[in-house]
DNA sequence: CTTGGAAAGTCAATAAAGCTGACGTATTGT
DNA sequence: ACAATACGTCAGCTTTATTGACTTTCCAAG
């Protein structure tokens, strides 16, 4: 592409050409759309969409969480959030009881119903990981890793931060 | 999470847990967040959205590729492709000139306007991912690609393959 | 040379998912 | 008492996608 890099250059330089970063770029746009297939697949069925996965992963992942938490995770506005949270606690898949300490506060978390389908959900998108993983091996993955968090933005590697202790 | 590994598993077999999947599932997640953050914003300025964006780069990508072959590319259907392909195309962004071979065929091509928003667009994808390559190293960049790899549908891989050998 | 089908473009209707702005209610804390 | 917070909701809008139906142009096989 356009201007390469000169011959003398090492392979530890060469890595960062424009060819190479496009190629990442490629990868990370198909890989996203094989990552979401799986579970876009189930959402269909049930006519749920990405907005639904998303609340019910991080309802799952930290239960009892509070609107606003899960509307400075998800970055999207009250009334996207509540369009979404509204149809999952009518179908019964998210109970939002009042909460103790402060009364305005809902705490959210699933229902066994909504339990049951972050499993199957979780389970297709994991399935798919864990094949990516074995593929790979450990060394890969954790290369991934490093590379995917050097990527987020430095607010978003926050709240990816803030769970990464919880069981490790 | 739930019932971990028994204690005697080894590291190898370790970085399997669901804990772990679900903590690359996450950094999947926000990662492709940071990773379309720039061009968005780019492209809110000029009132274009992602499908322009795409839509851009693979022509860029295979100039005087056809409508047909983006749409296998892009996946998505006729209608959608058309309607955001028309607006490039009134914008004097992208050229469509009937094809010689086949006349029913279009071919795309980039105008010179088209090249400049590219390179504005891909200028600031590459240089969040150079900096996440050169934080993380050759070595994490290996596993990170084959990662992705491994996590495409095989469909979409062949889309993917097939660019790979172009340049390199 | 006719005809079937492929490539492209278009119309209309619909839906998911986001947005802004404005308001109301309950509750907390100063 | 009063300002601020947390939540919910109403209305209206945009983008991006969908499906179905249809036309024009054109290639190629019978």
């Amino acid at each position: 592409m356009g201007d390469g890099p000169p011959p003398q250059m090492g392979q530890s330089l060469l890595f960062l050409t424009d060819e190479q970063l496009r190629k990442g770029i490629e990868a990370m746009f198909f890989a996203y759309r094989g990552f979401t297939a799986d579970p876009d697949r189930i959402l269909a069925e049930k006519s749920y969409g990405r907005a639904h996965h998303r609340a019910i992963h991080f309802i799952h992942r930290s239960p009892g969480t509070t609107v606003n938490n899960l509307l400075s995770i998800l970055g999207v506005t009250k009334q996207s959030l509540n369009r979404v949270l509204r149809t999952l606690i009518e179908d019964g898949l998210v109970e939002s009881t009042v909460g103790t300490r402060d009364k305005r506060e809902r705490h959210l978390q699933l229902t066994a119903e909504g339990a049951g389908l972050e499993r199957a959900l979780s389970d297709a998108q994991r399935d798919r990981m864990r094949a990516a993983y074995r593929a790979a091996g450990p060394a890969a993955v954790a290369g991934f890793r490093q590379v995917l968090e050097a990527m987020m933005d430095d607010e978003t590697r926050h709240h990816y931060e803030a769970m990464k202790e919880k069981v490790e």
